[in-house]
DNA sequence: TAAAATAATTTCAAGCATAAAAGTTTTAAG
DNA sequence: CTTAAAACTTTTATGCTTGAAATTATTTTA
């Protein structure tokens, strides 16, 4: 089982690791100091933003790959702070909608350029074709499974 | 500042943390149901394997990427379940050697195996010429800044 | 050498994250 | 209908993670 090809998959999973959590670090951190907040709000927020007239919890939690405990209290820090808003389905009474406000919807609008701007500056050594290889790759590695 | 070359680095960036993201839920499932174990303690323990005469507190959370205060407190547990021990010092009575026992030695060599082997499971679909591209592209990435 | 700056680790408070269990509500089966 | 199963969200218990403050030790410098 642990032929060259296994060891060389995982020499390239740990490179993988090593660089998507250097550069998480380094987008928290930016959040942090020139934005005041956190990586976990802001990828709520974003998700929100790309689905304006809101999404239920167990979407929400679906979207960004974490347990629905772990949504609902990142919901309910950003309600406390009037980003976003909870509102109970009219047709089925278990659900609920969360969405942005209008202040979270302002806010995440400077948010977001900010972190394009920032991500772009992280990733400005990949030429167009290093894109287009990566792109390639990671869509495979993510279907399979 | 929002050019489509920014654009394309965000997309594909988060592309890539949905990836990172999938495979590492994927592997602490691993962890957790096969080897009842997490992913932080293995990485502590991957880190002591690597350097079998210990490390210094310090240099563990720089290998880890974590801050000082989490590396302290995953050591902690490891070395109450007899898996790690802390060693003083002779020269410098700030410094700590974290190191495997014989226990964590002897049981890190099973995870290793296991841990290997579900890696590539996971990277199956990847190619040797994705591997050759892929690590390509992550050594430019983790370079630069 | 005394004081100040630097270094290594731990502690602390707060937030993040998970899995499992509990509480509602809806749907399906008999 | 009635009960069982499934679906949705929250709560709970535990562990992870961070940044900042505190503690102790070493090194620099004045």
């Amino acid at each position: 089982m642990s032929d060259p090809m296994s060891k060389r998959r995982l020499k390239m999973w740990i490179r993988l690791l090593g660089v998507t959590r250097a550069s998480e670090s380094s987008l928290r951190e930016y959040l942090r100091v020139q934005h005041d907040t956190t990586l976990p709000r802001f990828d709520v927020m974003a998700a929100l933003y790309r689905r304006r007239d809101g999404v239920t919890m167990s979407e929400l939690s679906r979207m960004l790959l974490v347990s629905n405990g772990n949504a609902t209290t990142v919901v309910d820090r950003l309600e406390k702070d009037g980003l976003v808003l909870r509102r109970a389905s009219e047709t089925d009474r278990r659900t609920v909608f969360v969405a942005l406000t209008t202040e979270g919807l302002a806010q995440f609008d400077i948010y977001a350029a900010a972190h394009e701007a920032e991500v772009s500056k992280l990733f400005a050594g990949l030429s167009d074709s290093d894109l287009d290889s990566l792109t390639d790759i990671l869509k495979r590695m993510g279907e399979p499974k």
